[in-house]
DNA sequence: TTCAACTTGATACTATGTATCCCCATGGTA
DNA sequence: TACCATGGGGATACATAGTATCAAGTTGAA
């Protein structure tokens, strides 16, 4: 099993695709590259308040379209986001008292599920993992 | 791997609950019986004018948190419900083209997940997957 | 310099739920 | 049977997450 502790660079991943880097994209980059773990729009949005909901929104759906960041489900079905480190296919783990988001990969499971996607009455397109712990050394305090 | 196939009882899970089976709480289970695949509240709804939205979401919440409904994520992040037809513990795969939602259950996945669990910094109190796949003989229009 | 294309914030709107309200049905008790 | 407490129901307001629209500002290429 892999873990990834590296940090991404945001503003490098959208030159590369070619999209502008405008100072309100800039400084969502910036603060997500300095991010640990999950967080929400509503998070976003008031940490930066010079930049409008709209556009963080954009910008955030701009590095999930992007690859760079994760769009995941906590366990009640509300959605969190997640900065990726890693730059290939993986899966989340996330407590749910603290929301501490962390990824995983591992090829025995990648493997499982193809060999259980050969058993579908389909062709399989995709797949998610999500695993709900409760963390060492929590803080205890969930973050919205 | 082993597929579900059996109809649930809805109705005799929320008498076995102590819920009072209300008139409107009996159309839709009788509905939910009936269903094949996911279900959208909103299309739900529409097939039972005679009972409130808010009745509609109470009462699939009743039946989500009595285990007997699951509430799933498409590709795409929006929801889906889906009746159970285990008992017990079990995955899910949608089509993404025609949104039918089938169950899974793998004891190889599960003793894997557990393997990984056991080396994840904190302790597992649930996981979730999902497989996305384009079903054989799909009538390709998308039931929202 | 000019202009088209892009980006922005504000705001309206949609979707998905939840909370609140007041009324009705039920069921137990006197 | 009358009374009353409890719970459930529909309507509706509200909350949250996200998208669409729009007018105005920026940018970059010609």
């Amino acid at each position: 099993m892999e873990f990834q502790t590296s940090h991404p660079n945001l503003t490098a991943t959208l030159e590369d695709r070619g999209i502008r880097v405008t100072p309100p994209r800039k400084e969502i980059a910036d603060l997500l590259e300095r991010k640990h773990g999950g967080f929400t729009i509503e998070a976003l949005t008031e940490e930066l308040p010079s930049v409008g909901r709209a556009t963080v929104y954009r910008t955030v759906k701009l590095l999930v379209e992007a690859g760079v960041v994760c769009k995941l489900a906590r366990m009640d079905g509300s959605r969190v986001y997640s900065v990726s480190r890693a730059g290939h296919h993986h899966h989340h783990y996330l407590c749910i008292k603290c929301g501490a988001v962390e990824e995983f990969s591992a090829d025995a499971v990648e493997q499982l599920l193809r060999a259980i996607g050969t058993g579908l009455p389909g062709q399989v397109v995709d797949h998610r993992i999500e695993m709900y712990v409760i963390c060492d050394y929590c803080p205890v305090k969930r973050s919205k």
